[in-house]
RNA sequence: GGCGCCGUGGCCAAGUGGCUAAGGCAGAGGAUUGCAAAUCCUUUAUCGCCGGUUCGAAUCCGGCCGGCGCCUCCA
């Protein structure tokens, strides 16, 4: 029997069980950037829902291949490659690192293959060509343009007919046939990089890569196609038009669409420069920073997304974006981050006190890669029930169109029940029973086995310290030291005085029954 | 104008017909602590407004108010 998961599929509006189109293997693409700038925190929004949604369903027992690509020849990089003055291979080259380097840091590692425009040339031409033959596609002039009135079904995903589109005019205009045909294939302009073809020097349309490269690596049918929802039209409709006239078969079973992130104030942070504005053709991070953060002007500055993961932490924005659904839009703030931030140290301390009690690492503990094998009996057993009910909650929400935010809840609840289990049969104390500890170590376990499906808590977070920690760990250490002397004495006024003025530069003094702990205090 | 989305406690945010409306952040009180910190417990919601359907609606339908996305290339 097929594990119970819905998803939205925007082509029928409706939530559907989700059943591969061959048995266990599923394929995902997920259309990825324009590497024409560096990313911004609006482009991971894709990336680390479809890679928790592929860990999801690799759990769930299926074979998952998953695409995404890199568009790197398009208008925007000739343009901007020509105002740096460097080669748009190089600009692409440049910028698809950034965004693989951010990939890492929010913990995206499940991408199986990662095809670019330029690679499939051929592919995307046979492709044209056989549209061409099938007379959905026409050439005229070196342009090729697909043409919406053979395609009996255009506008299905988006709901909308070919009719009414007015067409806005336009150089090209004049060679299309109808004003909502789209270009294939665009004849290159005295200079821009070009590719020879059947019908001159040119470089492939905004739309055909992904149909080319999506047949290419998963096959003319697959399960998933994904992007973000600014994406649904006209891309994604175009895509569906291309194909589905080239194969006579659909093109994906799903489409998911995620929500675009915003600021507060105005614009949305990504997709496409804002129509009636004519303002910067997109906003990047910088404009953010510069909008919610320039106030507190740290001395860090503002700067892009690899500022944001220096400052926050990778995981801390992997967090954020899987605690909405990830089909709402998301609203950006820095706010939101530090919150999220402070969420999250809950389950960093609790993992340092699991480690200080059982002498072992949450981080080495061996979870359940598959659903069925993470499935237990708690056999009456106080804490186990309690765990047993909050992973059901858990999966639960992951089955219901993948509501990691409703997941995350759970998460939480679990680390309260396990916190709460320590408490109530003093773990912490020397003659701890070890059927309670064996107990919390299954509970613990179930903890990691939820957190990793999210591409959480994988592995210890880099700890912003901002220092040398060497130094400032023996300088803290001889105060706590010089501290406890006091506390011995009763000297509670020398001893309050240490930890206060370790409090003002940022360091938390915790006492325990056998001894002191410190932690820097997250920076804010 | 066309297609579509959203409005849940101070803030963020799950929940789309029926147990006491998740969870986080912030705040308050308590247990614990020499005092703190951490942890645990307690605590804040007539679900934008009006009307309708229903035994029963945050959840479905209609209207209104407010916010937003998309409506090709050329950008």
């Amino acid at each position: 029997m097929l594990p119970p998961i819905e998803v939205y599929n925007t082509l029928t509006r409706r939530k559907e069980p989700f059943v591969p189109v061959d048995d266990r293997r599923v394929g995902i693409y997920l259309c990825g950037p324009t590497v024409y700038d560096k990313a911004h925190i609006g482009h991971m929004v894709g990336p680390v829902i479809f890679d928790t949604i592929k860990r999801y369903l690799v759990y769930n027992g299926y074979d998952v291949t998953w695409v995404v690509n890199i568009t790197d020849v398009d208008d925007k990089l000739i343009q901007r490659s020509a105002a740096r003055g460097i080669p748009m291979p190089e600009l692409a080259r440049e910028m698809t690192e950034d965004y693989l380097a951010n990939l890492r840091a929010l913990g995206v590692d499940q991408i199986d293959h990662m095809p670019k425009a330029t690679e499939h040339i051929p592919t995307i031409i046979a492709f044209i060509q056989q549209l061409i033959d099938r007379g959905y596609a026409y050439e005229v002039d070196g342009d090729v343009f697909f043409d919406v009135t053979k395609d009996e079904e255009y506008g299905k995903l988006t709901n909308r007919s070919w009719q009414s589109f007015q067409g806005e005019g336009g150089e090209a205009a004049d060679r299309k046939r109808h004003p909502a045909d789209f270009a294939l294939w665009k004849r290159a302009k005295e200079g821009e990089p070009s590719w020879d073809s059947p019908w001159g020097p040119g470089r492939p349309g905004w739309h055909i890569e992904c149909s080319a490269m999506s047949k290419a690596l998963l096959g003319e049918t697959f399960d998933i196609h994904g992007g973000g929802l600014d994406l649904v039209f006209p891309h994604h409709e175009n895509e569906i038009a291309q194909s589905e006239c080239c194969h006579g078969k659909p093109m994906a079973k799903y489409w998911l669409h995620n929500g675009l992130l915003k600021r507060e104030a105005a614009g949305k942070v990504g997709g496409r420069a804002e129509r009636e504005s004519g303002a910067s053709e997109s906003l990047t991070y910088e404009d953010i920073a510069a909008a919610t953060a320039a106030k507190e002007s740290r001395s860090k500055g503002a700067g892009g997304l690899a500022d944001l993961i220096a400052r926050y932490g990778g995981e801390t924005i992997r967090f954020f974006l899987l605690r909405t659904h990830y089909r709402s839009t998301v609203v950006f703030s820095e706010q939101g981050l530090e919150e999220t931030r402070a969420a999250l140290e809950t389950f960093y301390r609790f993992f340092q006190r699991y480690e200080r009690l059982t002498g072992q690492s949450f981080y080495d503990l061996t979870a359940p890669q598959r659903r069925e094998e993470g499935d237990f009996d708690p056999a009456g057993d106080e804490l186990l029930e309690e765990v047993h009910r909050i992973r059901k909650a858990f999966l639960d929400h992951m089955d219901d169109d993948f509501n990691t935010g409703g997941a995350t809840s759970q998460l939480f609840e679990l680390v309260r029940a396990l916190n709460r289990y320590i408490d109530r049969h003093q773990l912490e104390s020397p003659g701890a029973d070890s059927q309670h500890l064996e107990s919390l170590r299954r509970g613990v376990t179930v903890l990691r086995e939820l957190s990793s499906l999210l591409g959480l808590f994988r592995s210890p977070p880099a700890r912003a310290t901002g220092g040398d920690d060497a130094l400032v760990g023996k300088l803290v250490e001889l105060l706590i030291e010089v501290r406890a002397d006091a506390r011995k004495r009763k000297d509670f006024e020398t001893a309050d005085r240490i930890r206060d003025r370790l409090g003002e530069v940022g360091v938390v003094l915790e006492d325990r029954p056998d001894g002191t702990d410190w932690r820097l205090e997250a920076e804010h």
